[in-house]
Parts: C-alpha cells; structure tokens; sequence
DNA sequence: CTGGGGAAGGGGCCC
DNA sequence: CGGGCCCCTTCCCCA
C-alpha cells in the first residue's frame, strides 16, 4: 500500500461469527437481553428479535426489517410475546436452537413438524433440509395441485382448525399489536406440497402473509368478464382461482335481491377457498383462521376478533341494553334478541317442519329439530323411485321426479307456486351437497334467501343441481352422469 | 326435546 | 379501499 493510497484493509476474524452466535446463544439460555419471547402451546422460549429477524423471514417482515419494508406495517418494538401455536413446541425449540447455532437437532420423527415450522417462519434453508430428507420437492409454488373445486368447497365445509395463533401481546396491547406480520413470498419457495395434512400448513404458510400482502397472494375475483385481467391472471395465478366458480359469480350480485352491491372486488380465502366480500373483509376473515384476537376487553381480559364484538362485550360491563321490547319491561343487547323475543310476544312461529307440522319461531330451532329426531328417519323411508305398483307416483314423488335435475332457481320457483313448502322433498343443492341444513332452508325457510345462499354461497356452481339424498344409491349413476354434465 | 341466550362469522352500508 | 357499525344466520350451551 502506497503512503497515499488510503486503501480498505480487510482482516478476517473466522471465529468471530461462531463466537458472536455463541454468545447470543448464551444470553438465549440466561435470558439475557432477551426482547422477545416465543410461545408455543404453554412453552415458553425467550429469545432476540434481531436473531429471529435475522434467520426468518416471517420475522423479519413482521418487525419491518425487510429490505423495502414499511416500518408501520410490522410490529416494530411494541410486541413481546409472539404464540406460535401453529408450531409444535418442539419444532420451535430445534428452529431456535438452529438460530443460535447453525445447527438443526431433531430425531427423524419430528421431521415434519419441523418442517412445517419453518415454512410458516420462512426459514429456507431449514425446510430445504428438511424437504431433501423427507424426499419431498418444495417448487413449483404457483402450480401447486389444489384439490378439485368440489373437493375445496366440502372441506371448507368444516368449521376451520385455528393452528396458527400469533397473538402478540405488547405492554399496550393496542389491536394494532395484532397485525398478523407481513410475509412476502418473493424469494422464498413456498411450501412443499403437500400431503395431507401438510396442505394446511401449506395454507397456512400464506396465510401469515400480512394482511397488506395478502393482495399479492390472494387472487381477487373479477367481478365481470370484461374487466381487464390482472397481472396475477397473466402471470400464471391460475391454478388458485377459477373465477368461473367463485361462489359469488352466478348468484352472488346479481341473482338476488335486487339490492344494489358495491363494486367491491370479492378476495378468495387461502386457507378454506372461501369468497371474501367487502372491502376490508378479508383481514377479519383471516383471523377466524389465525385464532388471532387483538381485542381485549379492559374489564375482564376476554379477547374478541373483532372489535364490534367486543363493543357488544362491553355492554355485559356497562350494563347497557340498548334494546328494549316494546311490550315489557325486557330489555337485550343484542337486536336479534329483541327480535326473537318479539316473536315471543306475537306469537309468531313462522317456520315449520314440513314432516310433522311442528311451528318455531326460530329457524334454527327448526334446523335443529330437523336434525335431531324421527322427522329424518321418515325422510330416508321414502319410497323408492319407480317401485309404486301403481305406477302413479305419491305426490311427494312428484316433486322429486320433477325437481330431480333442476337447478335451485327453478325449484324455487316451483316452491313459491305451491305457496308454500313442498313437503317431504327433501331438496339437496348440489349433487355432493352435505349440507342438509341447507336442504331445510330450501324446503322450510324463506326461499329466496336460501338460494341466495345455494346459489351464490355454498355451491361451488351457480347453479347446483337438486338431487334426492335418500335414494343417492340408487341414482349413483345419474349423480355420476350429473357430475359429467357439470 | 324445546326455549332462550350468547358467540362467531359473513355481508351490506356508510364514512 | 379500509374500517366501523349494524344486521343476519348458524351454532353451541344451558335450563
């Protein structure tokens, strides 16, 4: 080096890094300077933000410490506590103990588990070792083979698991400490797919995309064929979304009611496929997934998902009963108290078993009994089509043989002409349809709203054909062939 | 089994 | 467009 070259002298210290992890590790396991503590079904894991920032991308976004980050959308300094239920305790102990040392230890067995922990924390080079070892591939990201949309739309039937509790708790413990951490995907490979039960995890790795993100991940529906297709449409996004069968499409806007919708674009859940409308909706919807609660009653610490809950909360601590019966001295919280309580005093009962005659003035009570007794049994003794000697049909067969291929608009149709329910038809919207409480809300409920659901909510077509339960096996081939058809 | 209360989740309207 | 507020439906629980 010449006098006046003021050169850049480098001289490495090898160990430097090896010491420094060591000693974060150190301070790890005595809790020193630790500002973060990881939970995991009651475990609990005391550790840095910075080192959880530095080895995971979920951290990382979530205290908007990628590059590009919007500092507010993280959750900055105001957090402590991060619940990581969706990660076994063990897993989350080998992901930490890697962190702090360079080295993953983990039997065999818990494989997966760890595996799926790093997908949701975004820990590549964890779940590249894993993936390798478990033989499984984790490309193809944008292709990933979605079950069938039929096959989606009955597992969103089941009320979704929470596995991914991010509940972060701060001093404050302002809602805002809520926001799930904004996990882009760029990058990252995305979760191997998918066996079984890795497929949630697989979800749920998106799923704990922030809420600002989840525009990037979610496919937003088009409202109408004309719009003019969106990048993800071009750039290949197909895969997830199938526009044609979003529930919302045929019925949602424009079957109904007339009632004028807002140009809102419809966002498709993740995690359950569900078509999310109204601005803002999603996030809220999220959390039903998340089991993230950001809001806590002052009063007594119960947390809500939302924040109109917890205001309809407050009113037990406040004593307020914003609505009162007209008629007596009964006063509710909620309207639809006073709602059913006024049907108390009407006496009305508008909601009838089509089997028994038996009157409720709630209609799930009617759904209830429905479910619950001999009404059903008499149901599936119906008799078989085609076997009446007589060779004239019952006149509850009438209505099957003709509702039997029709799509729900007509059978509503036909409904409202017998100016009433057709009793004993038991109506099933959609061909694999296991929604029998659907079925009594188009025989029993108010009509419209029930193909307002059938057609627009819960049929993965707009228009689903009706079909008779009790004698699916019978009619398996005609179900096959309807299927065909679809 | 029924009546009733409450919670949870979705959608519409409005700001 | 996001969020607040409200209404509605459905489900669960208890008496």
């Amino acid at each position: 080096m010449s006098p006046g070259e003021d050169g850049l002298i480098g001289i490495p210290f090898p160990e430097h890094s090896n010491e420094l992890l060591s000693r974060l590790n150190a301070q790890r396991r005595t809790g020193l300077l630790c500002d973060l503590t990881l939970t995991s079904h009651g475990a609990r894991y005391p550790t840095h933000r910075s080192v959880m920032a530095a080895v995971s991308l979920y951290f990382r976004r979530l205290f908007g410490a990628e590059e590009g980050e919007d500092g507010d959308e993280g959750v900055g300094d105001s957090c402590s506590v991060c619940q990581l239920d969706c990660v076994s305790p063990d897993a989350l102990a080998a992901l930490l103990e890697f962190a702090y040392t360079a080295t993953l230890t983990i039997r065999s067995s818990g494989m997966r588990e760890v595996l799926k922990g790093a997908q949701l924390l975004g820990i590549q080079c964890v779940a590249d070792a894993c993936r390798d070892i478990l033989g499984e591939t984790g490309d193809n990201p944008t292709n990933q083979q979605l079950p069938s949309r039929r096959k989606q739309d009955r597992c969103s039937v089941t009320r979704a698991v929470s596995p991914v509790r991010p509940v972060w708790r701060s001093p404050d413990d302002t809602p805002e400490c809520g926001l799930l951490p904004a996990q882009g995907r760029e990058g990252h490979p995305p979760p191997a797919e998918v066996q079984d039960g890795d497929t949630r995890a697989s979800h749920l790795g998106r799923l704990m995309n922030g809420s600002s993100h989840w525009s990037q991940e979610f496919t937003p529906i088009p409202h109408r064929p004309e719009d003019t297709p969106s990048e993800e449409e071009e750039s290949g996004a197909q895969g997830r979304a199938t526009p044609h069968h979003s529930q919302s499409q045929g019925g949602g806007a424009s079957a109904g009611s007339g009632r004028k919708r807002k140009s809102q674009t419809p966002q498709q859940c993740p995690v359950c496929q569900k078509i999310i409308h109204g601005a803002g909706k999603l996030p809220r919807h999220m959390r039903t997934h998340t089991g993230e609660k950001p809001f806590q009653c002052s009063a007594c610490g119960v947390r809500f998902t939302r924040n109109d809950k917890l205001k309809i909360h407050m009113r037990k601590h406040t004593g307020e009963r914003p609505y009162p019966c007209p008629s007596c001295p009964a006063r509710f919280l909620h309207s639809y108290d006073l709602k059913n309580h006024l049907s108390l005093h009407s006496g009305d009962r508008p909601f009838e078993c089509p089997l028994c005659h038996k009157d409720f003035a709630r209609e799930d009570h009617l759904q209830r009994h429905r479910k619950g007794h001999s009404c059903l049994e008499l149901r599936t003794r119906r008799p078989r089509r085609g076997t009446d000697p007589s060779g004239s049909p019952p006149s509850e067969s009438f209505g099957q043989q003709h509702l039997d291929h029709m799509s729900v608009a007509a059978a509503a149709q036909l409904l409202e002409g017998h100016g009433g329910p057709m009793q004993g038809v038991p109506l099933l919207t959609g061909a694999r349809m296991p929604y029998p409480e659907l079925l009594w809300r188009v025989v029993a409920g108010p009509v419209g709203k029930a193909l307002d659901k059938a057609e627009g909510g819960s049929s993965p077509h707009g228009s689903a054909s009706v079909t008779h339960r009790t004698w699916e096996e019978e009619d398996e081939e005609q179900d096959a062939a309807g299927e065909e058809e679809e």
